[in-house]
RNA sequence: GUCCGCGUAGCUCAGCUGGAUAGAGCAAUGCCCUUCUAAGGCAAAGGCCGCAGGUUCAAAUCCUGCCGCGGAUACCA
């Protein structure tokens, strides 16, 4: 149980004893420190039904509050806030657990028996991996690792892109124009080539257009010489994809299963859904799903050559998921261009009665370049493994000015180079576009993991001291400004658990971001005006190892939730 | 056209389950390395929270309209 959850059952049972009533108890962090540490609004709310001065109500509350440990004090304030200030007693203990529980804290067990399956990454093969692929690899591996902290059980899938029109294309063009030798070199380059090739002629001539969507349909009935170019595609491009999830780090998934893994699943999905007229009929032949609200367009089951796609792929792949494991839910994480799909998708899952309102589509924007759309069909992408190479590389250029005796030099820039391109992505909250930006992708100062890592090495460089033989004392020291630094360091520490928590509910990492970054900040702040270890007393210098433990601590283990490593130097 | 999302400091963005003086980073100004890593800290500066109404004790946050930008809009994924 978090402290905050402690205050709001407190405040629970008060309210209700004093005033007889209940109302929604929702905890706040207030605005300004002293105001304390959680505030509740409760008496506020209350106050027109029942036609009273609010601050008459928090009274009554705050009468009814019974002594405790936990809190210090309470404060009715303002038009009629009741602030909590936590004692100090019980931050020193939050810090111990800290210690005590080490890697482990910060972990619960909200979400025990709950499975939740996470789908993320999702790339089409046939094509490199471009940065917007970020996107939904970062923001997914890092929402399975938050849920799975919380106490779920969590299944990460890799749905891959291996079916569909676009082999038609790349079959066509391959066909066309491409070269065994060529392809055999370089396989995904010259994939992407015939690609972009392809949309350049069918914007020429759209009868190319029709001609790949034959290609596919061939394929899909078995045409032996479409299927062997299809498999040596597929595992070309994988090949390639994990060399780049490997250099990202922390990229892992459960299951990697391709749209292909259910090409046997959608004939019977098909029937079933026709003969419960959940398809119907559309124009020539095809078939599709319609809905009452006018604002959903119609969508496409089966083609008109009878041929599927992915709307078809994914209900089976939903109706297989949640036949093998009954998950609670069953994550999407995709951009928001595809809102109105997903709605589509649900929807139509809802009325076949296996489904459950299990699926949820964790939607976030759209990275762009400054001028242009992202166009892998235009050829104009910026690849993933650029920018993580463009990171290592400044990252290596600081170390050399800044830290030019460092040892593992290499190790640490990749480290912080892809740990800061990472931390940039989830810091941001998820729905908000992203403009493509070298500099600001690859930042290394200020609100980035890089701030979070050389906070996390001054802590270790400290701690390492620690044990060396004792150094002088300093002479004076400003012990209100010390206090003050040490009590608002202290304060933050329970908050990481809460955040967690909150980050899970939310499907919004950069809520921990944003925590992360408040505890490096105030940890840095007393860092340059508290001294560790040269404390004037033995105990106060103990007690700020013990602070300074504890915060690399959660630096360390919130970071690598985010899937950013930390290093003793840098 | 319709639907969805967004519009906050010069720039990039937090904050949006309504709450107390709207917060960061970058850029620009001044200060702090003979004390634990200056990738840092401190100080000051910077805001009709797109516009206009409405609901409320209280609106950046909720509702309506308008303007601007982006996206979606049946056989691509």
């Amino acid at each position: 149980m978090t402290i905050k959850d402690q205050i709001e059952s407190i405040l629970e049972k008060a309210v209700k004893k004093a005033l007889k009533t209940e109302g929604e108890i929702f905890i706040q962090y207030p605005s300004d420190i002293l105001h304390g540490d959680y505030a509740a609004n409760i008496a506020m709310k209350l106050a027109k039904t029942m036609q009273k001065n609010p601050r008459e109500i928090a009274e009554q509350i705050v009468k009814n509050i019974p002594k405790n440990t936990l809190i210090k004090k309470v404060e009715i304030a303002g038009p009629g806030f009741i602030n909590f200030f936590v004692s100090e007693k019980t931050l020193k203990s939050e810090m111990s657990k800290v210690l005590k529980e080490k890697a482990k804290y910060g972990k619960c067990n909200e979400g025990k028996n709950k499975k939740v399956i996470v789908e993320y990454s999702s790339p089409n093969i046939a094509k490199p991996l471009g940065v917007h692929h970020l996107l939904s690899t970062i923001i997914g591996q890092t929402l399975n690792n938050i849920l799975g902290a919380v106490g779920y059980k969590t299944i990460s899938m890799n749905h891959i892109g291996d079916w569909g029109t676009q082999f038609g294309k790349l079959i066509y063009a391959y066909k066309k124009w491409g070269k065994k030798e060529i392809l055999e070199k370089d396989p995904i380059n010259e994939m992407l080539k015939l690609y972009v090739k392809f949309h350049e002629e069918a914007e020429k001539d759209p009868k190319l257009e029709d001609c790949a969507r034959k290609e596919f349909k061939d394929f899909e009935e078995g045409d032996k010489e479409n299927r062997k170019l299809w498999e040596w595609f597929v595992v070309e491009s994988l090949k390639e994809i994990n060399r780049t999830y490997k250099k990202l780090s922390g990229i892992k998934f459960d299951f990697t299963l391709g749209e292909s893994f259910y090409e046997d699943k959608m004939e019977e999905l098909l029937e079933e859904g026709k003969k419960k007229k959940i398809f119907v009929e559309g124009d020539e032949g095809s078939y599709i799903a319609k809905f009452d609200d006018e604002n959903i367009a119609p969508m496409v089951i089966q083609k008109k050559d009878g041929a599927t796609l992915y709307s078809t792929r994914d209900i089976a792949t939903l109706k297989y998921r949640i036949k093998r494991w009954k998950p609670e839910k069953i994550l999407y994480v995709v951009d928001m261009a595809q809102n109105m799909y997903f709605k589509q998708l649900f929807e139509t899952a809802k009325r076949f009665s296996w489904y459950k309102d299990e699926g949820f589509h964790v939607s976030f924007g759209r990275m762009r370049m400054e001028d242009m759309q992202m166009s892998t069909r235009k050829g104009n992408i910026i690849l993933l493994d650029q920018v993580l190479e463009e990171a290592i590389k400044r990252a290596k250029k600081i170390i050399g000015e800044k830290s030019p005796d460092l040892k593992n030099k290499d190790a640490v820039s990749e480290i912080v180079g892809v740990g800061a391109v990472k931390y940039n992505i989830l810091s941001q909250n998820r729905s908000t576009d992203i403009v493509f930006d070298w500099d600001k992708m690859l930042s290394l100062e200020g609100n980035s993991a890089p701030y979070m890592q050389y906070t996390y090495a001054r802590a270790h460089s400290i701690l390492r001291k620690a044990s060396a033989p004792k150094k002088e004392a300093k002479t004076s020291e400003n012990k209100s400004e010390i206090d003050e630094k040490i009590s608002q360091l202290l304060r933050t520490i329970p908050k990481f658990r809460e955040q967690l928590i909150y980050s899970a509910h939310e499907y919004k990492p950069n809520l921990l971001c944003q925590y992360l970054y408040e505890l490096a900040q105030k940890f840095n702040s007393f860092y340059n005006s508290v001294p560790v270890l040269t404390a004037k007393e033995p105990k106060e210098r103990l007690f700020r190892l013990k602070i300074t433990q504890a915060v690399s601590q959660i630096l360390q283990n919130g970071l690598a939730l985010l899937g950013v490593a930390v290093v003793e130097e840098m």
